[in-house]
DNA sequence: GCGCTCTACTAGCGCGCTCTAGTGCGAGTA
DNA sequence: TACTCGCACTAGAGCGCGCTAGTAGAGCGC
């Protein structure tokens, strides 16, 4: 910077003013300015910038490594911090990083808000975070704490899919919920309730689960196994996430069974797997988009505004009917 | 830093040695200071330390969005970074963020070392970015260029998918290339170069594409098209890579088409995907987590000795057979 | 000529840390 | 006693910027 005001002539200030784009100096002065700073190849160095100013405008986004759900968020929140003026920076957590370690390293590296994408960390921590950090947490739902909050209506969506899937006929529907994972709860509760609306108290049935394939695949296997012991299969599964649909409907279809004719699964999230599927997966979609926004709004409006209060935004979810589901089988005694 | 200093009645530069854990200062002191500083909250300001002692000791990581076989690099980017002793930004090229950009934004928070995971962009750029600071490209080869280059060695995975096509009795089978995506051409030459040796010369077709599903959902429509107006349909494809292949299969199985039945389909990378569908898809491994120690290296390697020259390893892919493939249909004049 | 304002510019402090060159002190050695 | 040595610790400069307070000079009215 030094360099630069010395061959162009003017002082460091002068150089300052011009590469914020602030008052101050002729037109003139700032293209011989800019000329000399792309000769000697000179870019402001954020790290000075930043620690002498004392805010670094850039949001730090937590997320999960395979989780194909966050890169669809991650897509969404990008231009819409720069749209706000802000820098984005990822940390991912993933085997052997836990989110701890990643929402740190963001932290670290001066962060002003943190976006996270269905954390799993337990809520005194994420309260500990809220207090020191403008917080974001998307997905999850975390009550006491000072965080902002964009979800989905798990009920709405988990409602949706629970009455197509009664209407196609359906009575023997079980659920693989997502354990710890963002959402399970809501998810886990709205599946009861909906049974229980329909009058289908007896075959309610949760087993647990992970929002992974490996659990998906897992569940697959188990009830599998039940059947050659004699007990019927569900005619309908859903599933914690696409993702877990996906794992079980690798283990259903690798073992024979027809999807939809034999068993009808549905996923949750529409990521961008689900409609890449050789046969698309029957899903409820979040808007990835509206929520990527909502998020990075949230973040910045309560660091421009600290009086603001934590907010919650919930979005409409929508079921998407694609190949994973139809009518039970006849001779289920559905 | 200066109130954890007076609270631990010591000098700041003490806390700076205790957080840098450098020999210096006595194990009661180290206590002491570390006590006082949680009790406070303080933590390091990276942004501040990095300014002082000149180096960052960041490395920076460009991926692209949905490219899952780069999250699978990324889960093995940090634990071998974090044994260097070195920090990891990520920025995501995605639509909307060129890679350009994506890059910028690293080197803006000062990273001293890049790794670009399967860059596209022209290789001049990607030259100059290296004069400026240690960049190494994953998947990617630039020719001229000054950066480090990891990748598998594409013809040998080629040559295995296409011997064992071969083998299985198939004669029609063609090529999806990737455009200007990493490690296509050497793909695309190395099918040539099989089917030749094959002396299946008249059979070479090579149908340009992309690395997405989108690419392989098309192709797949043009197949079908094809079949259509009359003409027979390959007996296998041998995709791009495993998300053009998860797309050609969408397309062929929603028509009816049975894989392997009436076709064999082959993917590239093994990325996370392909052992999580219903079907298993037949592909070559690319060790990521081999790939991403290798890139690390290098690029740490050459940050603390600059004498040294860009480097070059070449990994041996493996063809993993899974479900996907099989012998071509009985009919086919294949 | 004076005072005023407005624009273009500069001096220099401070952000929170690291690092070099020290100081002070007790133990070991001649 | 006088000295060196090693250890625990400190003072203070400096990293590359942003920012506040200020100056110099031009233009204007009276």
């Amino acid at each position: 910077m030094a360099d630069v005001a010395d061959r162009a002539g003017v002082s460091r200030a002068l150089v300052s003013i011009v590469f914020r784009n602030q008052p101050g100096a002729s037109q003139e002065t700032r293209e011989r300015v800019l000329r000399v700073a792309e000769e000697i190849g000179y870019r402001p160095d954020s790290a000075a910038r930043l620690l002498a100013r004392g805010r670094s405008r850039t949001l730090g986004v937590m997320f999960t490594v395979h989780q194909t759900f966050h890169t669809d968020l991650i897509e969404g929140i990008y231009p819409e911090a720069e749209r706000l003026g802000y820098d984005v920076l990822l940390s991912a957590a993933a085997e052997g990083r836990s989110e701890a370690k990643a929402i740190e390293a963001l932290l670290g590296h001066r962060c002003e808000a943190l976006i996270l994408l269905g954390p799993e960390a337990d809520p005194a921590y994420l309260d500990a975070l809220g207090q020191r950090a403008v917080t974001v947490s998307v997905s999850r739902r975390v009550p006491r704490a000072r965080v902002d909050f964009v979800h989905s209506a798990e009920s709405k969506g988990v409602r949706q899919a629970m009455d197509y899937l009664v209407e196609l006929g359906h009575r023997r529907i079980v659920h693989i919920d997502g354990g710890r994972g963002p959402g399970s709860a809501e998810r886990r509760r709205s599946y009861r309730a909906a049974m229980r609306r329909h009058g289908l108290e007896p075959e309610i049935r949760v087993i647990p689960g992970e929002h992974t394939e490996q659990s998906g695949i897992e569940t697959g296997r188990l009830l599998l196994a039940e059947r050659d012991r004699g007990l019927p299969l569900p005619t309908a599964v859903l599933a914690g996430n696409d993702r877990c649909a996906m794992g079980v409907l690798m283990a259903l279809v690798r073992a024979g069974v027809e999807v939809p004719r034999d068993l009808s699964v549905v996923g949750y999230d529409d990521s961008h797997l689900s409609h890449v599927m050789p046969i698309g997966l029957t899903t409820v979609r979040q808007d990835a988009v509206l929520m990527a926004e909502h998020a990075v709004r949230f973040a910045v409006e309560r660091l421009e505004d600290p009086q603001l209060q934590p907010r919650e935004a919930v979005l409409d979810p929508k079921l998407v009917v694609r190949g994973t589901t139809g009518p039970p089988p006849q001779g289920a005694a559905g």
